[in-house]
DNA sequence: ATGGCCGGTTACCGCAACGGAACCGGCGCT
DNA sequence: AGCGCCGGTTCCGTTGCGGTAACCGGCCAT
């Protein structure tokens, strides 16, 4: 997390993102009250793909650039598993170059007001929770 | 999880619950939706936690008995890591036999509707999601 | 002196999640 | 012939959560 440049191939951000609404550069950033949450909807990035595919579908590729922290195997692996729960569908186009489209579920959908509710949650009391465990550590040294 | 009763130190569970309402005899029973649900508030066991510590405080020994699935040692570590994020307070008497209570903080009641919700959404949804899966075992077999 | 109760601790270990780096196939472009 | 794009896969290594079993210290009752 030291070196989020440091993913195994380079992402092309030209021509990527820009069918919809932007999203953020790096969802994952250290900023972001929603990476540092003490909640978890299913495996470590399921929240964030529904967050990134809320606005409607998006490619792989499209996937990867707010989401830059995660490497395409756990992205992959993530997706397989939403689509087994029936949270997403991919629909792989006959085209050249090849084109798949991930999008939410009606049932996927259903995760995100339990989103919202926990990023109300981090946004009023995380701030808390981070000072006491500051301070505990500080009682610790 | 296929035999609970293989925990390493016996339960005795006379003396104990008496003095609140009771709990779930197994809160971590493969019934209960929300030992399946696809949400996680902090650790495995924090939420399940909350949950037996919201009607009032409860004792090391008394949180074993509904979360008889969970070894000491990490029902200890569950506990600190709780208490080092202010969700909750540990309470040490020093009387024969000892006596320590656990407490939830107002932080760790913010935590309760989330529970909820989590709960409500496991209710509506989680029969869907299994019901996914299980249709794609049978696709994949 | 043996055993029980309480609230843990310690040592050890297995597994699944997560991550890094490299590679792949099909096609089109130059 | 070589390169790039897209959407991944494969191999390997690490990390850490969680589980198992055993033990501890103080006190009291039998």
């Amino acid at each position: 997390m030291t070196d989020s440049t440091s993913t195994s191939t380079s992402i092309p951000t030209s021509t990527v993102g820009a069918r919809l609404a932007p999203l953020a550069p790096d969802m994952f950033d250290a900023v972001c009250p929603s990476s540092v949450m003490p909640f978890r909807v299913g495996d470590k990035w399921t929240g964030m793909v529904v967050r990134c595919l809320e606005g409607g579908p998006r490619r792989f590729t499209e996937l990867r650039v707010p989401l830059r922290a995660v490497t395409p195997k756990v992205l992959s692996e993530t997706l397989r598993a939403m689509e087994r729960d029936g949270l997403l569908t991919r629909t792989a186009y006959d085209e050249n170059p090849p084109r798949v489209e991930y999008a939410l579920t009606p049932l996927g959908r259903t995760l995100i007001p339990l989103l919202d509710a926990a990023r109300a949650w981090s946004a009023t009391h995380l701030p808390q929770l981070l000072a006491a465990r500051r301070a505990h550590e500080r009682d610790a040294s």
